[in-house]
DNA sequence: GTCTATACGCCGATAGAC
DNA sequence: GTCTATCGGCGTATAGAC
């Protein structure tokens, strides 16, 4: 209870960091950020990045962790709770499960922006980041999204999910279309057009199972 | 015809500035690479690209229109014989015209990494890279397939396209689905599944005209 | 016209004083 | 936990060699 009490200053000083980098890294990218940049904007000495971070790529690991953290916990949870129903799911609610919290469940505002950068940094940046934080969202989600499409061969089905995952990042990163401007509810509409365009994508030439009102596109699957 | 006879040092120099940028480039980005890498890896003194290029933004700008731009003439050429028919035309064709480009004609090898990483860029980087190379390509594709989707309100067709180049970056950039190794035929078969998948996306829940093998997705457009 | 040597003010990182 | 001083490397510009 005495030593251990928390230290205000150092706290402070910590947070500053992370949203001072946060909103330079959105802005310019990783690498033309410089953490004299970070340090001025936090106002805090130039040698306070590296000693709470230890390196530049430390920094931007917190910066991700703290608001992808709570949004891929939901993720998993709501895939959980619908795998627990024990009924075949709708390619449209694992979708929902996967994209929903990033507008539901209070996810940091600045979260959209910072994904859609650091998933278009080079991969030696990005692949030690995406393993950490992305790796059991993106299995179980495949698991899931295999099952409700049984007949799709995997090596279409891996493609099919590259290309979501790029049409999700590009949404991210600009969140709304070229020639819109913003706002949260264009912002809104976008991750419903997400839904929807990756239902489509993955479904083709798929017949949709326990999804009464989705109907069948009969066209081969390619070629 | 003296004194214009080309100088092969020059040429030389500026090639070899070209072609290690490129790979640089792609593999680390654009603000990762630093001009003295480059000019190390092509064997040229340090401010020849700075007498070349006049900085390392005009080398950028140098090395990514040596390549798109041939890719994006043929673009246009197949879209001119297509509306040429003067038939309507199926989404598979205008898509085709887009993205069969990026394989058939003989298109540069590093083209599709490096299209890839240069749309990964921050905006600032981009935007005007984008303009000079794309602002025809993009228009003229996007009323293409306003034709073939008429009852598409225009703000859901603006997402749908969004999604889809970005489908297209993603796939790009990394050439094979996360897992796979790398192959022309892997990279081909991409190109097709990316074909595929779009048309699915763009056209959900609208009636595709003058393709009669293209059944309807009857579902409705958004929510 | 083509290229080189050199210099300026930035950069990320660190060692060590306080 | 914070700060100053300092390191080698960075992008860029330019003066002048050839």
């Amino acid at each position: 209870m005495s030593t251990k009490s928390v230290q205000p200053k150092n706290i402070d000083t910590r947070d500053r960091i992370l949203d001072a980098a946060e909103e330079l890294f959105v802005e310019h990218g990783f690498a033309a950020t410089s953490l004299r940049a970070i340090a001025t904007r936090a106002d805090v000495n130039l040698a306070a990045t590296n000693y709470h971070f230890g390196s530049k790529m430390g920094l931007l690991g917190s910066v991700f962790h703290r608001h992808i953290f709570p949004v891929n916990e939901e993720r998993l949870k709501r895939l959980k709770a619908l795998e627990r129903s024990e009924r075949s799911l709708t390619l449209n609610e694992i979708l929902e499960a996967l994209f929903l919290p990033l507008i539901e469940g209070l996810p940091h505002e600045r979260l959209p922006a910072l994904m859609g950068r650091i998933f278009s940094e080079p991969e030696s940046i990005t692949k030690p980041i995406i393993e950490k934080e992305f790796a059991e969202v993106a299995a179980r989600f495949q698991a899931a999204i295999v099952k409700v499409l049984p007949d799709l061969p995997i090596e279409i089905l891996r493609w099919r999910f590259h290309l979501m995952i790029g049409s999700m990042i590009h949404m991210l990163k600009f969140q709304s279309p070229i020639g819109s401007e913003y706002s949260r509810d264009m912002f809104t509409k976008g991750i419903e057009e997400l839904i929807n365009y990756s239902v489509a994508g993955l479904s083709r030439g798929q017949n949709l199972q326990g999804n009464p009102d989705q109907q069948v596109n009969h066209q081969e699957i390619s070629k």
